[in-house]
DNA sequence: GAAACGTTGACGCCGAGTTGACGGCCGGGC
DNA sequence: GCCCGGCCGTCAACTCGGCGTCAACGTTTC
């Protein structure tokens, strides 16, 4: 899953992204709200952790301008003071979730991952298919009842083909969706990745290649 | 579908080529507003992926030529400012949809799929005829029910046979919306896609010939 | 500091796409 | 009725880009 957190304080800045990345996701950090728009231009996120007091552009704006884009990302909302008024406010202006400052990071972690799941409309909090079952929230995959061990990319790639639900994904969108911007895509560590992925799953093969189009799960 | 680019940053053209070419597009490119208009003479395209800010004739322009040819390609303009006058003008000047710069590739492949299916007045987003059930989106084909894996070229022509809704396609018509423009019309290549599109299509025959005209579906 | 992980370069294979060749079918001309 | 020629289907061969794999290096993690 693919991440923008937006944060001007730096060292919780950081905290955030390597928890998160830690759970698999592709993680990207700015820390001030004109940057975070920039990159929602370019990059197809799947949530947003949004800081509510942000120079340049103050949170709020932030979020007002995805609501009106009709953008697909979902927003988590963190706010300094905790009460009541500014989590409606918040909501108001299209946030999906709130969180109030400080908070624990699990928590965090925990509602990332349900925003996630909503990204996509009626995905269920545990992904099955073809005899792979990938249950996000404890970051654990069996194939066919065996539990299989895997690394965060390989992880991360498998969790963006289970959403494609046995569509094929290219590539290129599992750049996009399982590293963050700093991957450079005329390599292939996304052969890589998924070599090691069929390799670990054992037979018969899941990962099935589509020629000149991309990978699919069946 | 044949699609035309023009673009004049190299790179940006060249990635967006290749994007719609893997969702089995064909893809000419060209790099400023006077090659543009000298395709468009030439060939006939569903949908003009087009620069605004653009040497030798400014996309602006390119666009009211088009407009006032009546010419069927739907434009999607792509423009660098992202402000709300541009967009205005942009669709005043004929512009079926517009998008601004930066943008996440899967955004424009989507607008550009949305064009296409409304060059084709009320086309549904998945096309069916005669058992076989074809979806752009997940790029997958169906007969009677069963998965048919295809490549590429197979995909593009049983995509126009389906437009076409059983009206019969000629070998020149298939050239024309399956191949850019390097295509050779004096070889057979259609002929080999066809062979093989019906062999893995199966029994009973589905993609007839009518003699001296063309391809049909039934 | 060791082990796991991610990335990169090199290499070989396979299959998609294309091309040339050939043969059957059909219609028209003589 | 026979021959000729165009159209079309099929087979085989070739080319080339995409993809899988091995080995090695740099990086992160515990």
């Amino acid at each position: 899953m693919r991440i923008l957190v937006v944060e001007d304080e730096p060292l919780l800045a950081e905290t955030v992204a390597q928890g998160l990345r830690r759970d698999a996701h592709a993680v990207d950090v700015v820390h001030d709200g004109g940057a975070a728009l920039e990159r929602l231009d370019v990059n197809d996120y799947d949530v947003v952790v949004l800081d509510r007091d942000l120079p340049v552009v103050h949170g709020d704006d932030v979020c007002r301008v995805l609501a009106q884009r009709e953008s697909a990302a979902r927003v988590l909302m963190l706010t300094a003071a905790a009460d009541i008024d500014d989590r409606v406010a918040g909501l108001a202006l299209g946030a999906d979730d709130y969180l109030p400052k400080p908070f624990a990071f699990r928590e965090l972690a925990a509602r990332v991952t349900a925003l996630g799941r909503r990204a996509r409309p009626a995905a269920p909090p545990v992904l099955e298919l073809a005899g792979i079952r990938l249950d996000p929230h404890r970051r654990e995959v069996y194939r066919d009842g065996r539990y299989v061990p895997l690394s965060r990319k390989e992880f991360a790639v498998l969790a963006e083909l289970l959403r494609a639900d046995g569509a094929a994904v290219s590539a290129e969108q599992l750049l996009e969706k399982a590293w963050d911007e700093n991957a450079d895509p005329f390599t292939h560590t996304v052969r890589m990745t998924i070599l090691k992925l069929r390799r670990k799953l054992g037979d018969p093969p899941v990962v099935l290649t589509e020629p000149g189009v991309g990978y699919r799960l069946a």
